[in-house]
DNA sequence: CTTACAAGAATAT
DNA sequence: ATATTCTTGTAAG
């Protein structure tokens, strides 16, 4: 665990890589602030265990969540620790839409914009993707290109595309994403 | 105001 | 099948 002002963070290791988890606590009162991903390929040199450091009980849950297999962090465990109004218009509806897309699936970034209201703001969801603070929580790595192509990914690509074939997600020899695996 | 995008669709080759 | 062009909503400068 480190220490930035008021900002703390732990660094959990994944079988993706690294997932840092940031967290302020105010008074008692614990909040996510952020999520990052990073390939850790070589060994973190200063990536300290959870067993020592005072982390908050949620942000454990959390950071078990990932080590285990990267499953869907459950509601019980974010509730309260996000606090997703903080995401107004239509960036809200984006991550809201975004949200709701199952693990095993992927929608496009046209289906979002459609989901949010905005049928003509596919590159304004892709927008929205490369600034979401919680990767993972908000599942931006299902969010695909029409086509089936992968799009972007702020962490890199790789890790999008780890992700997704972690979930299930199947490829085409062409290297694009089944049609079956669209949700909608 | 202009520019940059994690897009998409239409059109051309 | 791929390449090019045009339109587009938002955010940031």
């Amino acid at each position: 665990m480190k220490e930035n002002g008021s900002v703390q963070t732990v660094t959990v290791p994944a079988s993706i890589g690294r997932v840092e988890l940031a967290w302020t606590s105010d008074g008692g009162r614990v909040r996510l602030v952020g999520i990052s991903l990073s390939e850790g390929l070589a060994r973190p040199p200063r990536c300290k265990s959870l067993g020592t450091a005072r982390v908050p009980r949620a942000i454990r849950r959390m950071a078990a969540v990932i080590q285990d297999g990267l499953g869907d962090i459950p509601g019980r465990i974010t509730d309260g620790l996000v606090d997703w109004g903080m995401f107004a218009g239509f960036q809200g509806k984006v991550y809201e839409a975004v949200r709701r897309i199952p693990r095993g699936k992927v929608s496009s970034y046209g289906d979002i914009a459609r989901h949010a209201g905005s049928p003509q703001a596919a590159r304004a969801v892709g927008h929205a993707m490369a600034v979401n603070p919680f990767p993972l929580l908000i599942p931006c790595h299902r969010v695909v290109r029409a086509d089936g192509s992968l799009g972007g990914f702020a962490a890199g690509l790789s890790i999008k595309e780890r992700l997704l074939k972690l979930e299930g997600v199947m490829m085409n020899a062409d290297s694009r994403i089944r049609r079956d695996d669209f949700w909608s």
